[in-house]
DNA sequence: GCCGATTTGTCCGTATGTATC
DNA sequence: CGATACATACGGACAAATCGG
């Protein structure tokens, strides 16, 4: 099957909602009509609305119905829950990116840096500092860590593109999870030799442990934006009475 | 039932991983022992797997196996996915919390406030401004727009107290979900009035609107809050060949 | 207040597909 | 190749909440 079917119907659902096709603050129609009209069991349904409302557009009730919640929302540089590279971001809000790699070595975790990386002491490390330009001015400064024996081969050619895209289509890794926490730091001296803050004196700091499907950890990496371009998105929910989460893109 | 069956076998797995009862980095057992031992279908032990995964402590992987991929983290100011009241937050991180009201009144959204809080215009509101003080310190200033129709009886003593016990307790609201983002913006006169923010001249902005169970946006809040305090995790998966997210508390 | 219809929430059992080993 | 394990999908049953008569 090329695609599954709750993806399928959650893609359908979702461009609807953001179409207009289902008036906002109304319910959608139910459970019982949608599997009528896609032609699938219950859960099916209940997997494709379940990924809605993970992405804040519709929120369910039980005895009640499925209520659109839909609100335009400006695109974000980064979103919860989903792992995205650089260039697949800049893609999406459609901004002109490119990387420059500023330095490029191989290392050994020492006790210190173990513990900050999450890596073991000893493990040999790529380590990368990379400053990611948007539309033409360096908004991004990053320290990557890089387990060499997951990544082997990488070279400074490899990190100016896209290393994902190596690791992924070449190496055939596939990357699964990622431990991301944001912070905003003071910037350092090397922050302000690549990036221009101009008025600003701290960054927005994206700190994440990366893993792949060995369930290994193979990336640790700090990443450092000009606060004026930093934007995350996130949709909670209130534990007491929550409900499913499944599916979506 | 005092609690559904798949909420329980996730606690119960969620305890045994932080207690280390499962080495890390190997697997857990298979989904039908699992099943076998809590006499319960897949689906069900499904659900409590998808909530780890969410939780970023284990990792599936089909033909494979679940593994363990759990390593302790320091507390965060903010959980993605999760909504919080100050106080809740500040109970989990076992800190010592107050709030000063320094503003509340009543207002009508006007054209440029409805577009910023995301209300209609014309939109009767309590606008109050919270200090909040953790462990004695000012840390965070709160712009807190309430829709005055969803939050009759709303006084400057409550929103001393907290907001949310008196919408969920006192009024019977259910509050259901929460778009939020997060930016850095730069320090205002307000904000140095109130928070010592020593040789920071940014502050970490948390935006949300939030929605009640009848689909209603009933609040639009801006937590500014000093940057040293302020961290947010997430978890994050690769959409690639994402698998299951459900379940969790 | 009660009752019944509707709607979502939970749980079960089964079958089949696909990846791993 | 077969055995194992997770992924997808179907169908059915009952519980719980909501709403209208």
């Amino acid at each position: 099957m090329p695609q599954q079917k709750f993806l399928a119907i959650y893609k359908t659902l979702k461009s609807r909602i953001e179409a207009g096709a289902y008036p906002v603050g109304q319910l959608l129609p139910s459970e019982n009509a949608l599997l009528a009209e896609f032609g699938c069991s219950r859960n099916t349904v209940r997997r494709a609305i379940a990924g809605l409302v993970r992405d804040g557009y519709v929120q369910t009730r039980q005895g009640r119905g499925v209520s659109n919640i839909f609100q335009p929302i400006e695109p974000s540089s980064y979103k919860m829950g989903t792992i995205e590279s650089f260039a697949e971001t800049a893609r999406r809000t459609h901004q002109q990116a490119s990387t420059r790699v500023v330095r490029f070595e191989l290392c050994m975790a020492d006790a210190a840096l173990a513990r900050r990386t999450g890596f073991e002491p000893g493990a040999e490390l790529y380590y990368i500092q990379r400053v990611h330009c948007i539309n033409g001015a360096a908004q991004i400064f990053n320290h990557n860590f890089f387990r060499a024996s997951c990544t082997p081969g990488l070279t400074p050619e490899i990190a100016a593109g896209s290393i994902y895209r190596y690791l992924e289509n070449t190496l055939g890794m596939s990357i699964v999870t990622s431990k991301r926490t944001i912070t905003v730091e003071k910037a350092t001296a090397l922050d302000r030799a690549w990036i221009d803050l101009g008025e600003y004196d701290c960054l927005a700091v994206m700190t994440s442990q990366t893993y792949n499907s060995e369930g290994i950890l193979f990336e640790h990496t700090e990443s450092r934006h000009h606060p004026a371009i930093f934007r995350f998105q996130d949709n909670a929910v209130r534990p007491a009475r929550r409900p499913d989460q499944d599916g979506g893109a």
